[in-house]
DNA sequence: AAACCGGGGTG
DNA sequence: CACCCAGGTTT
């Protein structure tokens, strides 16, 4: 290129940029590969205490490949997203059984592991193994954006391979493991979504977005769809000893493979409830105690839960399977959890509700 | 309330 | 290939 933009770059890097997050030390495809999925759905200062705690537990690909399901996603629980973190584990099995413990160095390979794809690949050859690969996360979408003043919305098929071209031409073929961390870091600290500092940034002389007092035109923004509203009971099934039936969900779609409460058709009204427990569960149980239903938003809907405890008469309490447990709530709060599912059970300790 | 986000899955 | 989906945090 000829502006020099990978030099300017570096040099930023080399004074302003991050040099010391914890997958910076004993820096391997391991420790770089579970950073960048963290990554990809929070941001750094939240990520640290997850990705410590996490390498305690599951210190190489061998720990976390032969852990429990269950322990993985209670590492998880609270990041969201929680099919990459089945797709970490199923990947660290993939990596244990077919390239002997030891990750690829070849990004068709890399790729083939799950929850891997270009970007994520790129990621771990640059900065695990220092060999050339371009990356484009979100950061990097931004900064490309603005730099060349590409107009769309980067889901789209045509811009993504616009950026996905000058990605792979500013990158360099020298130090190529700190320019990949340098316009990560410039996406997060300089080149930011609202209030960009432009007058901070080492490219702001070809910035063709900031040459037209632009820079938060882009990256093009989504187009949006109304979001529909949907509803469900949540029951806290309790049984004579203080414990709390989970129902552990099916493994894809929402909060696939997570404990949650046992849900109920809205379409039940309140009276009816205490009888669809009896048919759905097979649970006798004792008139139902409203709590304060609440909205939780997805992406794509608004699910309005509204929580009902009903009192289990014992002689009717279901043995624990698979998929069902009877659980102190204290026991409940280590399990991996929903977010909204959490905080209901932790509320409802306060309330003095259970 | 809306934006954000890399990759899996589906049509 | 083009689109839809996931879920908690930040703005």
């Amino acid at each position: 290129m000829p502006d020099n933009f990978a030099g300017r770059l570096l040099e930023w890097y080399d004074q302003h940029g991050r040099h010391d997050l914890p997958w910076h030390h004993n820096r391997n495809a391991y420790r770089v590969w579970v950073s960048e999925i963290m990554l990809q759905q929070t941001q750094v200062t939240t990520v640290i205490p997850y990705f410590n705690a996490f390498m305690r537990r599951f210190p190489d690909a061998r720990a976390l490949a032969e852990a429990p399901e269950d322990d993985v996603l209670s590492h998880w629980s609270g990041l969201g997203y929680y099919a990459r973190a089945r797709n970490l584990q199923k990947a660290a099995k993939t990596v244990m059984a077919e390239f002997g413990g030891e990750f690829p160095q070849d990004q068709d390979k890399l790729e083939s592991l799950t929850g891997i794809g270009r970007s994520t690949a790129a990621a771990i050859l640059t900065q695990a193994f220092g060999k050339r690969a371009a990356i484009l996360d979100g950061n990097v979408k931004r900064v490309l954006a603005r730099y060349h003043a590409v107009p769309g919305w980067p889901g789209q098929t045509s811009v993504l391979n616009r950026l996905w071209e000058y990605a792979e031409q500013h990158t360099p073929h020298d130090r190529v493991r700190d320019y990949t961390q340098a316009i990560m870091d410039l996406g997060a600290m300089v080149c930011t979504r609202t209030r960009p500092q432009c007058d901070s940034c080492p490219l702001q002389a070809d910035c063709t977005a900031y040459a037209r007092g632009e820079a938060t035109l882009y990256p093009g923004s989504k187009p949006k769809k109304a979001k529909p509203e949907k509803t469900t009971w949540m029951v806290i099934l309790e049984d004579s000893q203080g414990r709390i039936m989970l129902e552990r969900r099916p493994p894809s779609g929402i909060w696939g493979g997570l404990w949650s409460l046992p849900e109920l058709d809205p379409a039940f009204g309140a009276d009816e409830l205490q009888d669809a427990c009896e048919r759905k569960l097979g649970i006798a149980c004792e008139t139902p105690q409203l709590i304060s239903g609440f909205r939780h938003t997805f992406s794509h809907y608004h699910l309005h839960i509204q929580p009902a405890r009903l009192r289990v008469h014992g002689s009717h309490v279901v043995a624990d399977s698979d998929n069902l447990r009877w659980l102190h709530r204290d026991e409940a709060l280590t399990l991996g959890l929903p977010a909204p599912i959490r905080t209901l059970l932790t509320d409802a300790e306060q309330a003095a509700l259970l």
